[in-house]
DNA sequence: ACATTTAATCGTAAATTTACGATATACGAT
DNA sequence: ATCGTATATCGTAAATTTACGATTAAATGT
């Protein structure tokens, strides 16, 4: 059913599943390469950088927005979006956590 | 049409957003959690643990293992599942790379 | 041989994701 | 006031994901 039964699961399996969801598409890390390279951060050069039409590339940056990843400013007739730095710090932490947690322990049942 | 373009991104953006796609959703957290807290892995364990059904969790550990992060062997009537180190490194490589290419820049035009 | 157990796979349904074009909105320039 | 530009949203279609129960397959136990 494409439910997923959040509340049966704890609440940093739930956020770590969500930052991760966040990057589990090619073109929103192609986005986040492109805001951490730039200075200037304008939607319109990234749809020109992307092969992708513009309602595409508006979607997958709303994605990138709603999970904290990056913030968007309108700047007269433009969009100036660029990386969230607190929330950034965030995203690292779990998922730092999450991937020493996993390679902390020695696998030799297999 | 939810297809990928994968072809018009990069190898690593690509691999990046497959290790995130694999962890995107929190009973494969969970899944990966309990295997790491564990030595003895066994599918059957795996599925008491979580709150979904037998052929759901099967299904969430298809996915890991495609994705290379475990691995499963069949052990008489039961099958063995544990983290796959190798890999998890790579992953871990993969993850960190991203993080920190983002999180050098200082994102001071918002 | 037969029953039991474990886990994968199948069939199915609903929700979500991805993508695009078209449209709407909002600002700036003329 | 109107035009042009930039971006968000809408409508839509196809693919994928998530979930479950039922079935299958394979190994063990009796």
């Amino acid at each position: 059913m494409a439910v997923t039964k959040a509340l049966l699961f704890s609440k940093s399996q739930v956020k770590a599943a969500g930052f991760a969801k966040a990057l589990a598409h090619p073109a929103r890390i192609a986005i986040l390469e492109i805001l951490a390279r730039r200075n200037t951060c304008i939607c319109g050069d990234i749809t020109d950088e992307l092969p992708l039409a513009q309602s595409t590339v508006s979607q997958h940056l709303k994605a990138l927005k709603h999970a904290g990843i990056i913030k968007g400013e309108i700047d007269g007739v433009r969009t100036c979006y660029c990386l969230n730095d607190e929330n950034l710090g965030e995203l690292k932490s779990v998922m730092e956590t999450l991937l020493n947690k996993l390679s902390t322990t020695s696998n030799n049942c297999c």
